[in-house]
DNA sequence: TACCGCAGTGAATCATGAG
DNA sequence: GCTCATGATTCACTGCGGT
């Protein structure tokens, strides 16, 4: 499957995992094509002997200071270098997860903000079943970190509030998520019956992070697609991968193991939304359509304060004039009112938020 | 009291706040002559208006002077040169911590790498009762990391491993630390009544720190002393410390915290830990985890009512929509509802409540 | 005394669409 | 680009005063 922008600018391979590496792949796609970026690049430990320094000379091995500063230099160059890439490919409001250890995660970071991302929330996976430290030197490393971050400073990142809220039992998701490591049957296996892959991300985590930052139809892309975590919760979820995948080995269990996915009901999908989502209701039209008449009473929630509706859907109370918002803020003497909720009228001698008549005409709306 | 070192090199001020800029003071202290550095430094946070709670108070922010830095570059070179200046401070098997959040720390990291510090573990602070996010515009800001280095690679850092496990029930201590901020009785204030210092941090931590990176006798600088949260956990455990602090109401504060503890005041506070409640375990994570498929039908204990599950951990049944407990309440035209028993899956043809998934996830839980 | 409700607060990069 | 009006948004805990 592909599809061609607006522009007319090159197809974008979707639900395909590219061979080759990252950056270079990535500065051959069109760039603002893509709404998310999920990256998990290797530690910088992984990458001694496949480095080289900003003028291309191989890294020699590490064994001392100065190659332990060579070695970060270079990793750095990589760093930022996939990172430009990348940056190029988001969408205007796209964002970027990254996750890493302390190996690797500070530098990434640092990068990060140096390249002009804008850091929204750093995420703690907190491994509720670690490796243990066998030896005793050290703390059980029992958790890794992830940074989310918009392409830039202001940018109209996606966050689906709400439906993370529900994900967490109706109270506001944390920074620290607490999910297992990848193991049993969603652990892929090669033919030996080895791990297929050394660090698998489990599809919770991807879950989480989709489901909060992502739209379905959303195009997610994975630079280091690995054995393809990304690209199955993707499909699952009714959004959109590309992945790109140096290592043949990788792409082949990958592909596989996408092809097996199912994607969710559509009704599935829908996700809860926040009120930010309903249209738009002047309070004007509840005047007009009878549903409040003009001279009518409206009391506060607190019942302090009175106020009297005018014809063109302004309120009176006191001294004050203006919308029911400005009203409500003037009286309280508050930086700012939702009038919908702090208002009430009176209906056969019980007191009813006006915001219950907003909900009547949206609910009209819906069913046109 | 003071202390001379084997080559008889300037005593070491101990117990003591020294006023200044802690560059200049760490540069005319002694080298090599601390065991551990503990350091808050600035976070440089980047505030720009002024942020209400839903209930319109304000948010008193941390725009303190002292947390002021004009770009990226003039941070970097701030943490580069205290760092130079702690690196030199420390005895060859000396450590370091420092405490930072995603605005500061990945930049702090680096430069702790870069200047040669060996970075032993990341340890997140989960802050079991952090300010939630108001506007619901990203996650609850819910932990902050800290950076546990040796000065440098195969030094011999002291970790008093039984110690850690002792604190923790008897099982290894993780790089996630679950406490509270510091409020009630031990957050300091001013003669005004106000916070005395804007980011005290708890007594709690330090204790953790210092019991697991020194011993009795040990030498402790804080370099960014603040109210001596540092120095007062030091002399309840019987180390010396010593505190650098260039504003002066934060020295006098500090000063008069640190003369009223008495060593040995901890150990008398030490009390049994309270059992623990069962763990909440919001619906939402079997969903995440793939126990239960979005789109999958749950069927009610007395089978007359059925509902589908949603990639958000919500459901719907007919109209209504929510949490188990809200659908399950509203199809039973009940007040309330408890879903986990309520509610029923199917598996090879038996129909299983979906408690019996809860109690796998805790049983996991308890396994750490 | 015990309990209950209300007010206060904590390292925060915390809005958006119409005109 | 800009300004302005609309209106969405909170969790855990402490301390105090009233019943």
């Amino acid at each position: 499957m592909t599809r061609t922008n607006a522009k007319g600018a090159p197809a974008l391979p979707l639900n395909t995992i590219l061979p080759g590496d990252c950056i270079e792949v990535m500065n051959a796609l069109p760039e603002a094509s893509v709404d998310l970026i999920f990256a998990d690049p290797p530690y910088n430990l992984q990458l001694k002997g496949q480095l080289h320094r900003p003028d291309n000379s191989q890294v020699d091995a590490v064994d001392d200071h100065w190659d332990q500063f060579d070695s970060f230099a270079a990793y750095d160059q990589f760093t930022k270098d996939w990172l430009k890439a990348a940056r190029r490919l988001l969408k205007p409001n796209g964002a970027i997860w990254v996750i890493g250890s302390y190996h690797n995660i500070f530098r990434v970071g640092a990068a990060l903000q140096n390249e002009g991302y804008w850091i929204l929330n750093d995420v703690v996976w907190r491994k509720s079943n670690p490796m243990p430290n066998f030896r005793g030197k050290r703390l059980t490393n029992a958790h890794e970190t992830m940074i989310w971050a918009s392409k830039s400073e202001g940018a109209k990142y996606t966050f689906n509030y709400e439906a993370l809220k529900s994900l967490n039992e109706g109270i506001q998701m944390r920074s620290d998520w607490v999910l297992p490591i990848c193991t049993g049957h969603e652990r892929l296996k090669d033919e030996n019956g080895d791990k297929a892959h050394p660090t698998q991300k489990p599809e919770s985590l991807l879950h989480r992070v989709l489901v909060g930052s992502t739209n379905p139809g959303d195009v997610v892309l994975d630079p280091f697609f690995g054995t393809g975590t990304t690209g199955a919760v993707a499909k699952m979820l009714g959004r959109e991968f590309i992945g790109i995948e140096r290592e043949e080995a990788y792409r082949k269990v990958a592909e596989k193991r996408i092809s097996r996915v199912r994607k969710f009901d559509r009704e599935a999908l829908q996700v809860s939304a926040g009120k930010r989502a309903e249209p738009r209701v002047p309070f004007g039209q509840l005047v007009e359509r009878g549903m409040l008449r003009p001279g009518e009473q409206l009391y506060s929630m607190n019942n302090r304060y009175k106020a009297k509706v005018r014809a063109d859907g302004t309120l009176v109370g006191g001294e004050v004039k203006g919308s029911i918002h400005q009203v409500g803020a003037a009286l309280e003497g508050a930086p700012s009112c939702n009038g919908w909720t702090y208002w009430c009228f009176k209906r056969d001698g019980k007191v009813v938020p006006i915001d219950v008549l907003r909900q009547q005409i949206r609910s009209e709306m819906r069913q046109n």
